[in-house]
DNA sequence: CGTATGCTCAAACGATCGTTTGATTCCTCG
DNA sequence: CGAGGAATCAAACGATCGTTTGAGCATACG
């Protein structure tokens, strides 16, 4: 077991390829043989460390959405049932792990990954997700929910789900906002943030 | 040619088939032998009738953005200059046709092909698709524009930038709000209209 | 030293992909 | 009726897919 040489071991180099050739060419899209010579490593140390393409693909998600929802829920904790926060706190609680995900490096390709595991309606794929990560989303309504009690039960659940899906579009780079050659990345995304948990609250709140 | 038979004719059975077919598997992820199939044609039929798969699948986006995007700029110019016009009307205008659209059995399965063309980043298609009905989107921006006279351009597009993508995610079923057993189709897609109007009209018109 | 053990490698497996071919059927029109 | 173009069909094409195999290499431990 290389424990520590100095290149990424090949696990980790597998794993990096594959966000990138998933977030480009899709789960389907793109190949193994694509994908392992990115990667520098042989066709079949996918199914020697993985087993398969299918536990690969689990895999990518598993790793980043476990630093992902984890940040989440710790910053949630900082604000959870605190009489002072605002919507915008709990938006921000949010957002700002998404934010900090795609600072480093491949980071902002996962969340086009995360954008395709949305618009893939592949079951296995949604069952996945809702088992391990359900519970965060549970939680950041339920805080929704506290400040926002005006609002009836199915009523928070739609507009959850619309912040949702304006989040996900923005954060994955989908719309006509493209990133000027002359705004740096982090401030880019720290624009877009500020521009979502605006139009979002203003969502949430509305009577 | 069968130009008026009783059951439909090949070109149009293929498209439902690939329509149905890209919504559940993707682009890549149905075989033109599945959507032959499906369609009770013969495989060699795709690419005597359209020449390719590529073409067949810009085949079933143009066959329904003409017919959507037409009603969204009738609907619109009913109310463009109109000094009595409201956020409201103007985003009715964008989203009803959709509904409608939704209405007439696999009309719905054509806004989840959409939702994955947002998700693929295929420059390809995404020429296709502002090359042939960009105007729409700016048309409805510059009516935005109009309603809308405190934002600044650029806090206009974040803002019609937002809206799409909630509207994409909602429109296309992603997420976890499903439709009861007990509440029809119809009833659950105005639903949906009603709430996104209301969500992006409050997000519009945040100070 | 010998031998396990973890890992990499080139090569091949069968399956399935989009596309093409050439014969056959259907329908229309002279 | 018979010619001719449009449409359909079974079959095959080469390419590429995910996966498996078995030999080869490295490192660690008795």
């Amino acid at each position: 077991m290389p424990s520590s040489s100095a290149p990424l071991p090949t696990k980790e180099r597998i794993l990096g390829a594959a966000e990138a050739l998933f977030a480009r060419h899709g789960f389907e899209g793109a190949s193994l043989r694509q994908l392992t010579t990115a990667a520098g490593v042989n066709l079949a140390a996918v199914n020697y460390h993985f087993g398969s393409k299918d536990r690969l693909i689990e895999e990518v998600f598993r790793r980043r959405l476990d630093q992902l929802n984890g940040r989440r829920m710790a910053a949630l904790q900082k604000i959870a049932g605190d009489p002072d926060a605002t919507v915008e706190d709990v938006l921000a609680a949010f957002i700002a792990p998404a934010l900090e995900l795609s600072h480093d490096g491949s980071g902002s390709l996962f969340m086009r990954v995360l954008a395709r595991a949305f618009a893939e309606h592949d079951d296995t794929l949604r069952k996945f997700l809702s088992e391990n990560y359900g519970h965060v989303m549970r939680q950041f309504t339920a805080e929704f929910a506290r400040l926002l009690p005006h609002l009836s039960k199915e009523e928070l659940y739609w507009r959850v789900d619309l912040v949702t899906g304006a989040l996900t579009h923005a954060m994955s780079g989908f719309g006509m906002i493209q990133r000027k050659s002359d705004v740096p990345e982090h401030q880019h995304r720290e624009q877009t943030a500020a521009h979502l948990i605006r139009f979002a609250a203003a969502g949430l709140k509305s009577p």
